[in-house]
DNA sequence: ATGATGTATCTATATACTTAAATATGTCAA
DNA sequence: TTGACATATTTAAGTATATAGATACATCAT
């Protein structure tokens, strides 16, 4: 059930790793805070800026990220401010070790 | 420096994890072992018979993770074994985890 | 109305797969 | 040993699908 069960995750996680698997988004991540904070740069404008890249494909980006559970979004005053989701993040970086190791 | 030597290596981050963000790919990383061995399924026509993929294709994935330094292979008699690359598999692991706890 | 973000549509590029051909290595008979 | 065949893998060519990015439009809060 064990197998099942992790069996039924690859598809979820290869999900996470393709949406991290990006220059852009690896990039993305790196700017983004593990909070909700409204200090550092977390609008989709900003970002785009910082990256030298369109709102439009910032924010498509930003949605890849966002459904695989990687970057969690919330809207703040009017803009809209994402941030990691930490424990999804953290759980990635296992689920790897744990993959590569087992055999 | 340090920035700067970690910014360089996002694209190689990038492609493995590009590399390991497929459901196939991800199968047959679950099916190698960590040490080269004859004992297993380590051949690409087994692989292929497993995940149920022709050779050809089988073999451009086994590529693709070669080339982002995943798996190594070497010529054992008339076949080529594949086995994971422990070290940079968990390294790559460890990268995501500073990666998301750097913000 | 203004400013910021998300969605739709479209184009160029990239990827995954198959079939077919090429390469390399090992086996067997003469 | 030599030549012919068999096996395993890679490479090439071609096609269908997927993705990245831009432009334009819709939405929502101020």
């Amino acid at each position: 059930m064990v197998t099942l069960e992790s069996n039924s995750d690859i598809g979820t996680l290869a999900k996470q790793l393709w949406a991290l698997g990006d220059p852009v988004r690896l990039e993305i991540i790196q700017i983004l805070p593990t909070r909700p904070t409204c200090h550092n740069a977390c609008n989709v404008s900003t970002i785009a800026g910082r990256i030298g890249l369109s709102q439009p494909a910032t924010s498509h980006h930003l949605r890849i990220l966002r459904q695989a559970g990687i970057v969690t979004c919330e809207k703040k005053c009017r803009d809209m401010i994402y941030w990691i989701d930490l424990e999804a993040g953290s759980a990635v970086g296992e689920r790897i070790q744990n993959l590569i190791g087992s055999s």
